[in-house]
DNA sequence: TATTATTTTGCAACCAAGTTGCATTTACTT
DNA sequence: AAGTAAATGCAACTTGGTTGCAAAATAATA
């Protein structure tokens, strides 16, 4: 992945903090929120998020609520779904295409709320 | 829908307040956060949320966060899926079942989100 | 190159949804 | 009626994220 093609296909100018904050994520296989890369950041939090808005508006990232309340944030590699545990929180990627049938709109990003096998097995 | 039906089935004990969540919550057709019934009711917010935890750990509801950074409640009729749209955010019940083939987890709860057709249509 | 205009950043103050501690009220039990 | 347990209201708090503003970095223009 070339950060540079990146930056020219949309229209971000690429600085320290937009190279550091696309770096992480484009090298990590899984969701991310601000606290899990805090401390490899060097710049102000409200730096991250300005930032990662703009990657949002120009649809480099995508990003989506858990319940722990705090946005994770993804690199736009290929549509997958998520699933995120309500017993340990933990989020997995799902590659796997639902058969949604909704004609008319458009699908961005798709969250499956529930029990993970090894959570299930532990009787949570 | 019988309230006391549902109290009785859960270990919920049925209280003033309780019953005036529910009550809202059952007769009403889409998800709904604090802000939306808070004038309605005339509970503390406190008491409002430590009486949905209770709902929800029995299930008679279920929740989930939207993009606006607020929990939005729903009583648990019949399974489906929420479609959230990213430009007007509003929330639309989707009763189609997704074939996600996730064998060894529990499915509670799917959220997708992307742009409606009113929205599409509009150009955002 | 010097000067000016435009972006980006850091800092601190702020915002708001949701939570917690605690005293008071309400409801159950005997 | 008295005593115990559960539920509520209030206010203070927590915390992820946002905003205003001045300083710093970058780009543009003379």
């Amino acid at each position: 992945m070339n950060i540079e093609k990146i930056a020219n296909e949309s229209n971000v100018k690429l600085t320290t903090a937009r190279r550091a904050i696309l770096e992480i994520l484009i090298n990590t296989k899984h969701p991310l929120c601000y606290e899990d890369i805090k401390d490899e950041l060097k710049m102000d939090k409200a730096t991250f998020y300005r930032n990662i808005s703009i990657f949002e508006e120009q649809n480099i990232i995508t990003s989506f609520e858990s319940n722990d309340r705090k946005r994770y944030f993804e690199f736009q590699k290929s549509e997958h779904s998520h699933f995120i545990c309500t017993a340990c929180s933990k989020i997995e990627c799902i590659h796997e295409n639902p058969t949604f049938n909704l004609t008319g709109y458009k699908i961005d990003n798709i969250v499956i709320k529930g029990i993970c096998p090894n959570c299930l097995q532990k009787g949570n």
